[in-house]
DNA sequence: GATGATGATTTGCT
DNA sequence: AGCAAATCATCATC
């Protein structure tokens, strides 16, 4: 069978723009059975036309049958070059993705929760994050952490095994087609490339069904992670002896109650501060002055009560310390008249100062 | 369970 | 970076 060189041979010569089909043509006997050759011709279209209307085993026969048909060859030639004129059009259609910035930030969250990446002894690696987020806290609520690391587990293992599922069933799919595409690159010219773009649509159409297990993924952990490992849903009141400790100081530094990173990290040791929510034992700290000074700046008054009672109880440490006791006042009943006034003072200047602040001045120890 | 207290977080400013 | 202010979310009390 020499016919296919042959046809290659004639391109640009004889009917334009159909040289294979045209070539055929005229390699009949002439004139007579031309009519005949054309009903031929609309056969096989028709043929193909129809071909996806027919049963399975029908069709299987009739593509074995166009295969084999003598005209196969030229009809190829001629699909090849509408197609090839067409393509050009639609390469133009191509678009470089960037990559999403949304599935960005869900891999980059499962990453950083231990949910992707690397399994490192069930998610303790994510418990250790999440524990080190939240600054490290201590042995107090170990039992809630274990039970956010098995639940935590749970997601990990329903997520691997869902985008494992997903990866297979894509594979599954992409060789599918590809295979169909190749088996149908037979009749009709399929370029690489096509194929090319047809696996990328696939995968594309994949990774958003991925990206909504990410997704839902996502939210599982977050409120897991609010449900065990929220700071705010792990607040807890400080004692009596920690909030006497900071009232004193917040009291008798009413004037600047501002204290030092030095000043904090001494007052968050008296107040034996365990639980550290915000992340350093400092912050705490930090967050109770932020709080304090808003609140009593907002209403004096509620806090004069309060006010009082800690510049009565420092004005009597001082006193005791400095006088030796000489001035035998009842520590439990104090000087009210004597008090007041500084006092007032003091969240005057307070007040005053919080309007032209200053930056904190660092205590000189 | 309604309400105030309170520790933590967020937002915006300097 | 550190703060004020607003806000959130839980705790504590009744």
């Amino acid at each position: 069978m020499d016919e296919q060189p042959r046809l290659m041979h004639s391109h640009g010569v004889g009917m334009a723009g159909h040289p294979g089909l045209a070539q055929h043509m005229q390699d009949g006997t002439a004139g007579t059975d031309g009519e005949g050759r054309k009903q031929d011709i609309g056969d096989i279209l028709q043929q193909i036309m129809t071909i996806t209307d027919q049963s399975l085993d029908e069709a299987q026969a009739r593509k074995h049958a166009l295969n084999c048909h003598r005209m196969k060859p030229a009809l190829f030639n001629v699909l090849c070059e509408i197609k090839e004129k067409t393509v050009l059009s639609i390469r133009g259609a191509q678009e470089e993705e960037p990559p999403d910035p949304q599935l960005m930030r869900l891999d980059n969250m499962l990453l950083a929760e231990g949910v992707a990446g690397p399994e490192k002894g069930g998610g303790s690696a994510a418990a250790a994050a999440a524990a080190a987020a939240t600054g490290g806290v201590g042995a107090d609520n170990s039992a809630e952490h274990s039970d956010y690391r098995a639940k935590l587990t749970q997601i990990r293992q329903i997520y691997h095994t869902e985008l494992e599922k997903y990866e297979q069933a894509c594979n599954e799919f992409t060789t599918h087609v590809m295979n169909l595409l190749r088996e149908q690159s037979r009749t009709r010219p399929i370029s690489p490339k096509e194929i090319e773009r047809m696996v990328g649509i696939i995968h594309r159409k994949f990774s958003s069904i991925q990206m909504q297990l990410k997704q839902s993924t996502c939210e599982a952990v977050m409120i897991l992670r609010s449900r065990f490992l929220d700071a705010r849903r792990k607040r807890r009141n400080f004692n009596k002896q920690a909030t006497e400790i900071l009232n004193e100081y917040f009291y008798s530094h009413l004037s600047n109650p501002y204290p030092s990173e030095e000043a904090k990290e001494e007052l968050a040791k008296k107040c034996s501060i365990t639980v550290s929510q915000g992340g350093t034992l400092t912050v705490t700290v930090s967050n109770w002055f932020g709080n304090k000074r808003i609140r009593y700046k907002k209403n004096i008054g509620k806090f004069q009560e309060e006010a009082n009672m800690y510049a009565a109880r420092t004005a009597v440490n001082a006193t005791s310390v400095s006088a030796h006791g000489s001035q035998a006042n009842s520590p439990s009943t104090p000087n009210s008249a004597g008090e007041l006034i500084p006092d007032q003072l003091y969240s005057s200047l307070f007040l005053y100062q919080s309007r032209y602040r200053q930056k904190p001045r660092r205590s000189p120890t």
